[in-house]
DNA sequence: AGCTGCTACGTAAGCGTTTACGAAACGAGA
DNA sequence: TCTCGTTTCGTAAACGCTTACGTAGCAGCT
């Protein structure tokens, strides 16, 4: 007995026997490129309904030359930030028949295996970079892989980006507190996890600094502490404000989730928010609202949103006119942050 | 002046040329298949290195007849549960040169689409699907695409899967409340976004009432309310309980987002928690710690984690003989569950 | 009738690999 | 010396499409 290797599924020649046309027709009527009469081509996508028969996109790739793929890459899928940018990104591409192919470098180590394998290779026609930095080196790299590269959350030389204006976060979180009267003002200021810098950081405090140079303020250097970005970087910030002789009596934190730390440091402590302390986050976390956190809102989602359509679009007809996106940032107020105590 | 279309990168047949061997032993060097001298080997590697050949995965792929990818279907890549499956699969995969195709399927729209298109067709190995609850019809339709199909956080009728006991996490959980004393124990459950029902609901209730029925204690359909599985839906359920004559003195919530939404609501009515309400999550939430919520964990990431290498090991030799994998669920004690308050 | 210009379709040459099969070279055993 | 088995490599046929080019067939015009 002879089992013939059949293939897993039909294939275009099949259909073209069956339908009692060339495979050329086949394509084109798939396809939907010019050159078939619509009865034939109704036809054929009957056929290839009935055999629930789908074009090998493999096949029409290598064929095609294009693979109609975007890779995006991302530190860290599970933290929200970059699974907004994430989910936006999809969101962006869904009905461009653009699929996502999803690198996570989570560590420096990672980070330098993508850059040196780059196993996104000839398998993608874009690559979205999410707020990663990149060295000097690491951009020649990419430069070897001849696609279009987009960084959301972040810029990247020359190449297209979408982003926030990080100062003036950093300013609007600063000024809501100056326009409530706090003179000691702090900031929980965030360091990367990468040995190369992010610029958020520095940014938010060129704002806060800015803000309190205008209205004639001290900047006082041992009120900007330096904590890892997630929510126990804002408890060991606030704890570290705490033991200070004069703690502040308002605090920017560099980002929501350090705000959030920080507002459990202070009801550990008991100290009331925000009639003690106040304190203003950056970003408008999903959960801001349950914290009750005024905040300085940073669209991520649209940004991510942004970045899959310039993709999209730039993959299309070539180089947009606004390649360089920079999407607003606004303040949430809520309870947080209040008028300074009077004595 | 004629443009000689050049090809964007080299191709094997190039490499071949000017390392003087033929394109099949390119191959097997590259690919470390047998029978090439070690010596050749170690030339065509250093060759292609120095000019950054890569092998085209897409031509590679058709000629093997496998993908080498592996989708991941998932409802929302932003909400942490999925991001953290997402995030657990990924690092599930990490190193096995499989990669992940991502695809959204948020509304119940773009599920039905998705099921109907299938556009994962054709294009992977393996499909995971991150808890996505699948209708008979649509089981079927994924039998079409005659790839492993993999469920993480659920079930799929016989298909391997990764997954915790919901009927066990709501035990724990409930378990604790009573433990501590309390006798009027209220559940604020979830309602899916979906025509299809999620089984963690029912499961997690299922639990609760066991419990509370071992315990001798009274379920009061009253107490048991029904919302949206977000923060708000613990910020709508709480209100609903408090409204009640004889509002109940502990809280299983269906989830700890939930549970978030029902400690603002406490913490708004001036509640004194756990003095006068205790409350008890499920999930244990990246978050939960500065909430101090008391919790039952289940292991999110190390599923999705599971889930990647059960695809993987499929994959490589068949199936495995642990394809159906549940993962023990856990107290956390924090803060917001404690006794009954003293009259 | 002959010519022109369409439209609809088929032929076949790729796209860049993998791999079955065959050939050459070489050493070992008889 | 001849045969046989290995090892190393080349040839060429897939893999499943897209698309440039060629060819009927037909309508409309002269």
């Amino acid at each position: 007995m002879t089992v013939t290797k059949r293939p897993v599924s039909l294939n275009m020649t099949d259909l073209a026997e069956r339908a009692g046309v060339s495979i050329a027709t086949v394509s084109r009527a798939l396809s939907g490129a010019p050159g078939v009469s619509e009865e034939t081509r109704r036809k054929i996508r009957m056929l290839a309904d009935d055999l629930s028969y789908a074009v090998s996109p493999d096949a029409a790739r290598l064929a095609r030359g294009s693979s109609g793929r975007v890779a995006v890459v991302t530190p860290d899928v599970a933290h929200w930030f970059y699974a907004a940018m994430l989910d936006g990104i999809v969101t962006g591409l869904r009905g461009t028949d653009l699929d996502v192919l999803l690198y996570e470098v989570k560590q420096e180590r990672e980070r330098r295996r993508f850059f040196e394998e780059l196993p996104a290779r000839r398998q993608v026609d874009a690559l979205i970079l999410v707020a990663l930095p990149i060295s000097d080196d690491e951009r020649r790299r990419l430069d070897l892989m001849g696609v279009t590269v987009v960084m959301a959350g972040g810029t990247l030389g020359e190449h297209p980006h979408v982003r926030i204006d990080d100062v003036e976060a950093g300013r609007q979180a600063t000024a809501q507190l100056v326009r409530a009267g706090h003179t000691r003002i702090a900031m929980i200021n965030s360091t990367g996890t990468w040995s190369l810098e992010y610029a958020a950081p520095s940014a938010r405090l060129r704002g806060f600094t800015t803000v309190l140079e205008e209205a004639g303020l001290e900047v006082n250097p041992a009120l900007v502490v330096h904590r890892h970005w997630g929510s126990h970087g804002g408890v060991e910030g606030m704890s570290e404000l705490l033991s200070l002789p004069d703690p502040p009596t308002g605090v920017v934190a560099f980002s929501d989730e350090v705000a959030f730390g920080a507002l459990r440091t202070l009801r550990r402590a008991g100290v009331a928010v925000p009639y003690t302390i106040s304190v203003v986050g950056i970003d408008d976390h999903h959960l801001a609202d349950m914290f009750d956190l005024t905040t300085v809102r940073q669209p991520v989602t649209e940004q991510g949103l942004v970045a899959g359509r310039l993709v999209h679009e730039i993959l299309q007809k070539g180089d947009p006119e606004a390649a360089h996106v920079t999407l607003p940032t606004q303040l949430v107020v809520r309870g947080t942050a209040g008028p300074v105590a009077q004595p």
